[in-house]
DNA sequence: ACCTGAACACCGTTCAAGT
DNA sequence: ACCTGAACACCGTTCAAGT
């Protein structure tokens, strides 16, 4: 009901928001399904995003702004395990997400590199300095918690009840950890 | 150049090979694509397999059948390591059968169940007798591998050399099997 | 700059036919 | 039983226009 020139009085943030309602909704995120949600033609999110690639990034990185840091004075393996389970948790209840985040090897916004920073810390107090090391940690790490997440997200809900998924998932991050960390 | 009710000669294995095929090229499977190789339509392929999900099903279990098991006698660590190298290379080599492999959580084909079997008896070897905890231990490793493949399939080959998720895989999977395997 | 309409180049799958 | 042609219901994205 809106011929062309006519505003609609969109905005990146609108979008993005929308796209989060969406996934919200169901496991799949299309272009369609956002426009049609804000009274759109399908074309005109590309002037607010870059494409739908884009758009999950933006929406990655804004769930990312709201997982809590660990205090800065926590014991680093407690402090690792609130963060990767943390991450674990938005994943599973965001599984849309899931095939993104593989696809991108991580989220790469400033937030996902705030909480990088902030296992880099957390490492580096565990006694982890070398540089590589971290790399290597954190990257096992998210690969674990990505993994675990998207076997968690099949559709179906898949042969292996959530739980049992989320435990193993517990399991497998503890037996990371006490290898990544030097024996205290 | 055929008309209806003029046989092509399929076969249900002409049609996994076709999609073996596919899959070498290029990174995602479509049907379409399968039967153009095929000289076919693309509906024709129904006749022989119950659509993308049942073919893709049949070409990932087709690769675990040529996947080599460990020798009995071999040492349990040494044999763990063994069966999920190759597995996680087997991924690696066909980055289109990950996402299936991922929302089907792991395989479960026959020759699937073969490997999960020779693991459990190297478990077993190892000292980990409870059923339980032989189905987290596998788990936690199939799901590593999973996601390590996954992260590596990524398809503009990402910010992250593969030669580095390797030796991260490798990591991973050294720590995981200390922490799985009572000390020795 | 922002939005629409129409189109392009794809998908997987189904259905009614033909032999 | 096996295959085709046509169609359905989708995709993401681009391009030329309109204000």
């Amino acid at each position: 009901m809106r011929g062309p020139g006519q505003r609609a009085g969109l905005s990146r943030e609108a979008v993005v928001s929308a796209a989060r309602a969406v996934l919200e909704q169901g496991p799949t995120l299309s272009m369609r399904a956002v426009a049609a949600r804000l009274g759109v033609a399908p074309n005109a999110l590309y002037s607010h995003v870059e494409g739908r690639d884009g758009l999950l990034d933006a929406v990655l990185d804004d769930l990312l702004g709201a997982l809590a840091l660990p205090a800065p004075d926590t014991d680093p393996a407690a402090g690792l395990t609130e963060v990767m389970t943390a991450s674990h948790e938005l994943l599973l209840s965001h599984p849309g997400l899931v095939p993104h985040f593989v696809a991108r090897q991580g989220a790469r916004g400033e937030n996902a590199q705030r909480l990088g920073e902030s296992m880099r810390v957390l490492l580096a107090r565990a006694g982890v300095d070398d540089r590589a090391a971290q790399d290597t940690a954190i990257r096992v790490l998210v690969t674990h918690a990505i993994g675990d997440a998207a076997v968690a997200a099949s559709p179906d809900g898949g042969p292996v009840p959530v739980d049992e998924l989320r435990a193993s998932y517990a399991t497998g991050l503890g037996w990371l950890l006490t290898g990544a960390l030097p024996r205290s």
